[in-house]
RNA sequence: GGGCCUAUAGCUCAGUUGGUUAGAGCGCACGCCUGAUAAGCGUGAGGUCGGUAGUUCGACUCUACCUAGGCCCA
């Protein structure tokens, strides 16, 4: 008889190898074909729900991995939820419009020469983020994210750009919109505004001029110097901007100097004292420093126009530097946007008295009007000359801003725009106490959100674009007044309900306002506004138009889940249209991941040749690797990606995956009809079912508070830990040797089977991909469809047993006290395997020498060798180590059977089967029967 | 330049209110097994906690500064 025949090796179909890259396609098309998002979903209908808000990607190019782990996240959170019982419905979004799409399409037109109308780069830039919503839609379901993928939002359809302008409406009706100057990037050659994103940045030869402002009025006596004769220093390289000039600009916390050099005394900072001395050919040993002075003391000055008879006061900005210049910074708020914004905090004109073409206005003054401004720098110059302002003349080469399609140096110009008033009626006081009430993941995010909230200036709605929805306002072509109401705004969001936002931009537009007519002149001749509204406002729109628009969805929602960079972006814009629209917080709690980096924690860039993109990983691995890097990455933070990180974790999953295989393969001959009552299982059985109530705790915790690498490191822990190297390891000589049908054996597959059930749903958020496929091929009866169908488990009272635990960590500190000595008798080759071995063993405490008594007969299996037996202190001839034990190895009595291979006085006392201890024997006979 | 944040073994992470020789898993080295086998098991070697200076009887844990890095703003 061959002896091996009778061993219960495992049998699995589930294979070693996960070949997720081909396999993953299947389980794919298996959730797809079944409608496994909708059933998980429909099982929890009716439930308590939990609404996770998708902040839109922008529909432009492949899937990023830093949006990878977003969605990643966000899948894991609605999959827990879902699985948890929670009414969880999860509508992903895109971003449509917006700059990067328009200039891809404007580009496409310049490169076949087609003509540039506004109504033609529209349908195109909506064909162009069509295209890019599908290919993202697959990457995105690729990585096993389940969702709405068939009614997702997107912010380019006519339902949802009508609601952008009933939201702007009630906005509009509420008071929050106005309209004013505003200073932004302006392209005298071709007449156009310019977005940051249009700059290129060259090298230019400006002019470089030094000149003195006059004090005018210093009620502190701060400068302590004799009016006539005192003066601000400064610099600037645009002489032009110069009868703009409404201020001067210092730092707070700088330190200045009045110096008197000949008679005349100047303020400039400390830090560039030398660096003016050297730059003006000052003999500094004649120089006296008179004054010295914090910023802030210098507030209530006010200076003289070098040229007009018009007060410069003094303000205080933090923008000022101290690499270059006098710290002392000439501000025109129609020329700048650091310029601009404080200007506009302070309550200055935006003065911008230069035109579309780059040419003074009359309001630069008659002795200007009508110049363009590279003439107009000339004649500054002399007019400065004149009145004896100018100390230095010379030039100097610097990187500014060009224009990126005529490559020509561009101008901050102020144009009229519309805003968003951040302060109506205490509103920005009204968002602060919001961010209170919101619980911030993590914790730190409070004091940026609150930070970008108090610093935010007024939001500029208005951009000089073509790809976005229309505002909806009109001018008087004889008044020329700017006429905006909620009514018009609504009527609009109608029409482009109806025709979509394309029609605003038709050239008969107006046929559909013929009853609207200016109310400043009475004149019927209207024209409507080119401007779109900035994306941001799109997007800040989000959840109030999705939420309450989807069947299922709520408003306001429990989660918003995004990158660091939206405490500016989509978490402030959506809390400021929500408060100023409804009066309502939009979310409960949000949480931020970190960016992903690269292994030295430095940023991607493709010229830096350290880009990682998400199809490498899923094509190479698979996509339940990406996504245990992800839940094994404390994400809060960076998130560092490598081929080391990468090797890791698929380390981790095939640990996981072979524990999975090892469970199940043990499992082949086990029914429900097979399982003991928990007051039948052993001991070291039931140690195992209270450490996985212990893990599914530990996963549970970890999830409720986004702490998903506390779950993945449980897992990990629990199946290479707890489960392979000990007690899967303890246990084969029972699964494998013991009668198919005796109670040990089946104790065992009792707890196994438990286990297994609990991790793969466990795993089900995490590693779904395997989760499925394992719970396919599981031994379980009555299976549902899916994983996802399946409830998640909760620590089970009747399986804990504390005291149960206490004792077995105590006995796992003696059996690695064993294993250390069998490795010492192991490596002076006195031994090879464990099985080949005798132990005995004492210890000096009573409690434990207790203990070991009462596991005596289980010890041997725990150690894995063949005979323990317990002795007395005077019976060892080893020393007691740290723990009190002494342990001695010894060769085990008997004979070694042929079967099991552990050592057995027992064998051959069956003259039917010589070779076999009684424990084989016993379980031969019992199975043949 | 400003705001917020991060920095513990090769990697991913733990380290309670400051208090004994800083932990885990993986990886690595060495070895065992060959009845989980492109598997399984054991033992071991690796950090002085980014740096400096303080506070303290005592600091990875508090303070300041510096360095590197991240997001945003300028």
């Amino acid at each position: 008889m061959k002896y091996k025949d009778t061993i219960h090796l495992p049998r699995t179909e589930f294979p070693m190898r996960a070949k997720l890259p081909q396999r993953e396609p299947e389980t794919l098309a298996f959730w797809n074909d079944e409608k496994i998002y909708q059933r998980m979903i429909q099982a929890r209908k009716g439930n308590q729900d939990y609404i996770l808000h998708d902040g839109p990607p922008y529909s432009n190019g492949h899937v990023h991995i830093g949006t990878a782990l977003n969605k990643v996240v966000k899948d894991f959170i609605i999959k827990y939820k879902s699985m948890d019982g929670y009414f969880s419905p999860y509508v992903p979004g895109w971003d449509n419009h917006g700059l990067p799409i328009e200039n891809n399409v404007l580009s496409e037109f310049r490169k076949k020469k087609a003509e540039i109308t506004r109504l033609a780069v529209r349908k195109r830039c909506r064909e162009y983020a069509a295209r890019f919503v599908d290919i993202q839609k697959r990457e995105f379901v690729r990585l096993g994210v389940l969702g709405e993928w068939d009614n997702p939002y997107l912010t380019m359809s006519l339902k949802y750009e009508s609601e952008i302008l009933r939201i702007f409406a009630r906005l509009v009706s509420k008071g929050y919109i106005y309209r004013d100057l505003r200073s932004i990037y302006w392209c005298p050659h071709c007449e156009t505004a310019l977005a940051d994103a249009e700059i290129e940045y060259k090298e230019k030869t400006s002019h470089s001029i030094w000149i003195r402002f006059p004090l005018l009025a210093d009620p502190d006596g701060v400068f302590d110097a004799d009016k006539e004769n005192a003066y601000a220093l400064v610099w600037t390289t645009t002489p032009w901007t110069i009868p703009a000039n409404l201020a001067l600009t210092v730092k707070p916390d700088f330190e200045y100097y009045v110096v008197d050099k000949d008679g005349e005394c100047y303020l400039l900072a400390r830090a560039l004292y030398e660096q003016v001395a050297r730059e003006l050919e000052w003999d500094t040993s004649r120089v006296e420093i008179k004054k010295r002075l914090t910023g802030t003391e210098l507030a209530n000055l006010v200076f003289r126009h070098p040229i007009f008879d018009r007060p410069a006061p003094v303000l205080q900005g933090v923008f000022v530097t101290a690499d270059q210049g006098t710290g002392v910074v000439h501000t025109a708020p129609g020329h700048g946007e650091d310029d601009f914004l404080i200007g506009k905090k302070h309550g200055l004109e935006i003065l911008c008295p230069v035109d579309k073409r780059g040419c003074f206005t009359d309001e630069a003054g008659e002795r200007f009007a009508g110049l363009h401004i590279d003439k107009g720098n000339d004649e500054v110059l002399k007019a400065l000359i004149e009145k004896d302002a100018l100390l230095k003349q010379s030039s100097v080469n610097h990187q500014y801003p060009h224009c990126w399609r005529c490559h020509k140096p561009v101008i901050y110009r102020a144009t009229p725009q519309w805003f968003l008033n951040v302060d109506h009626q205490g509103h920005r006081q009204k968002a602060i106490d919001a961010v209170n009430k919101v619980r911030w993941v993590p914790e730190e995010s409070y004091e940026r959100i609150k930070a970008a909230i108090e610093g935010r200036p007024d939001w500029c709605l208005s951009r000089q674009r073509f790809w976005g929805v229309g505002i909806p306002a009109f001018y008087c072509n004889d008044c020329d007044e700017a006429i905006l109401s909620a009514e018009i705004a609504e009527r609009t969001a109608d029409l482009v309900e109806r025709y979509s936002a394309d029609f605003w931009f038709e050239p008969d537009v107006m046929k559909h306002y013929d009853d609207i007519s200016c109310p400043k002149c009475g004149s019927k001749n209207l024209r409507p506004e080119q401007d779109i509204l900035d994306v941001w406002f799109d997007s800040s729109c989000s959840s109030l138009i999705v939420c309450r628009n989807w069947e299922g969805l709520r408003w306001p929602v429990e989660l918003f889940l995004e990158g660091p960079d939206q405490h500016r972006g989509w978490f402030n814009v959506s809390l400021m249209t929500s408060l100023g629209a409804e009066d309502t917080i939009p979310y409960g709690t949000v949480v931020t991941h970190g960016w992903v980096v690269d292994q030295e924690g430095k940023a991607m860039h493709k010229s830096l040749g350290n880009y990682v993109t998400t199809d490498e990983i899923v094509d190479k691995y698979g996509a339940d690797v990406l996504r245990l890097w992800v839940a094994a990455a404390e994400y809060t933070r960076d998130v560092r990606v490598s081929d080391e990180i990468l090797d890791r974790v698929i380390d981790a999953y095939r640990k996981i995956r072979n524990t999975l295989r090892f469970l199940m393969g043990n499992l082949a001959d086990f029914t429900e009809a097979d399982k003991l009552a928990t007051s039948e299982l052993g001991a070291l059985d039931r140690y195992v079912l209270h450490e996985a109530q212990k893990l599914i705790d530990n996963v549970r915790e970890g999830f409720d508070n986004f702490i998903s690498h506390k779950a993945f490191q449980a897992i990990y822990q629990f199946c290479g830990v707890t489960l392979s190297s000990f007690y899967l390891d303890v246990v084969k000589d029972t699964l494998y040797t013991r009668g198919r049908d005796s109670k040990n054996r089946r104790s065992v597959q009792t707890v196994m089977a438990e286990v297994l059930d609990i991790l793969i749903r466990l795993l089900a958020p995490l590693a779904s991909f395997t989760a499925e496929e394992a719970y396919r091929v599981s031994p379980f009866k009555d299976k549902k469809k899916s994983v996802f169908l399946l409830d998640f488990p909760r620590a089970n009272p009747a399986f804990e047993d504390r005291d149960l635990a206490y004792e077995f960590s105590q006995l796992l500190v003696v059996r690695d006290e064993v294993l250390k000595k069998l490795e010492i008798e192991r490596s002076a080759e006195n031994l090879k395997g464990s099985i080949d071995a005798r132990v005995t063993l004492a210890a000096k405490d009573t409690s434990l020498a207790n203990l070991l008594r009462k596991y005596q007969s289980q010890l041997a299996e725990l150690f894995i060798v063949s005979q323990v037996q317990l002795a007395s202190a005077d019976e060892m001839q080893d020393e007691f180590g740290e723990n009190n034990l002494a342990i001695e190895v010894h060769k085990p009595n008997g004979e070694k059977c042929v079967r099991c291979w552990l050592w057995s006085e027992s064998v051959g006392s069956h003259p039917d089967h010589p070779g076999l201890c009684d424990k084989c024997y016993e379980a031969i006979t019992y199975d043949q029967t």
